[in-house]
DNA sequence: ATGTCAATAAATATCGATATTTTTGAACAA
DNA sequence: TTGTTCAAAAATATCGATATTTATTGACAT
């Protein structure tokens, strides 16, 4: 037994800890778009040192979801209409793309990914958990392309989105719509292998989102 | 009162310093990808402490240039027919999509900004600084495209492709092919407002390198 | 030979302190 | 008022030292 299971007990890094509380909490909208992120109070509010800090938010960046300026420090992104808009247009054309390309390849064992997936989210419907197993089928969808670097746009534009709907609505913009029969119609035309029903009905279910965010971002 | 005097220029700090010397290695071969960066390495190398060394790193993860390994250190990304294939096909999407919002949104500032950028490239061929000169006219192209993100995409994608040429020729793989003729060709499109020949012509311009680079990779 | 294990070496990650830069604000002049 | 200057305060950036973790080595048993 010298392998270990890092998904077990393994101590993780504060760096890491730090990126995954302050990325969270840039998404829901704790940490508000825009606002200055200040070493000092960060560094005693997470009870780790400057260094991890400093490095996390280095790291974040790379997601868009810090901006650092030299010299200046540190801010969590701005948030826009525009950007917003931005996001939705290039998510529609990289989904698009990695989306057709799963299908193209698809296999049994992704078939079994999806549906194992599509159900989890099913049943987690209203839960705590559902927006990681909501994110977790989408990645699903498009994880059959072999392209590393697409699905870490897709991932990363998946995420900046999260931000939005936290922003609109504190993360509930699923009250007037039957999302589940969107998410079926996306799974079943993937399943069916039906590349152009698939995409159709995910870019449908992206723009209804998008407009409907669109209204409750006014203020921005 | 400073320790150098930066020629009249801000003085840039130890972090942003590190980060533009380990991406130009990076770039250019003389870190080869897959090596292991080891701080006290680079430490010494550039002459600074660890942390600007560690967030430059960190920076660069965002770039795709570096990866991360949570207490393992960095190591500078790994190179690969099939990743270079995938920036390839990356590359032709996003560029496509940016130069047609740039076409349909034509001004003459940006009309203006073409020429110069075309000029200036073309004056320098051959010169130590014609690859800035060949960056900037190609992100000119789809400079007007208003989309920040795309931008970032764009470039991000323009600089992986350049550390795959210096892997299969030492920076130079222009000896056989008529480039001046190519970049006419979609700079004219472009200055005509005709989106269809300029994104054709850039695509053609893209597939051709592409092409003659993948032979040249069979190594990897 | 081959694999395990513990001791050692090496490298990473982190902290606390300090240097540097930017921001703030009060005094003063136009 | 409006703008300018400059010292104090605040925040960022950086360093050097140390704690933690991973990698290596060689003795020893199989």
């Amino acid at each position: 037994m010298n392998m270990m299971d890092d998904t077990g007990s393994r101590e993780i890094s504060a760096t890491r800890a730090a990126y995954l509380s302050l990325r969270e909490m840039i998404l829901i909208g704790k940490l508000p778009a825009g606002k200055k992120l200040k070493i000092e109070e960060l560094r005693t509010m997470l009870n780790v040192g400057a260094s991890p800090v400093r490095e996390a938010l280095s790291l974040l960046t790379s997601d868009m979801l810090v901006e650092r300026i030299d010299q200046r420090g540190f801010r969590a992104a701005p948030a826009s209409l525009a950007n917003f808009e931005e996001i939705l247009t290039l998510r529609s054309t990289l989904e698009d793309m990695a989306l057709r390309q799963s299908i193209a390849r698809a296999t049994p064992d992704w078939e079994e990914r999806l549906v194992l997936s599509h159900h989890r989210m099913k049943r987690l419907a209203g839960s705590e958990t559902f927006e990681e197993a909501h994110k977790s089928f989408h990645m699903t969808l498009l994880s059959n392309a072999d392209s590393p670097m697409l699905q870490r746009y897709c991932s990363q534009l998946y995420d900046l989105n999260i931000r939005y709907r936290y922003l609109a609505a504190g993360g509930s913009t699923y009250q007037n719509r039957d999302i589940a029969a969107e998410h079926e119609e996306i799974f079943d035309a993937a399943v069916a292998g039906d590349a152009e029903a698939a995409s159709a009905a995910l870019l449908s279910h992206y723009r209804l989102t998008g407009d409907y965010l669109s209204t409750q971002l006014g203020a921005l």
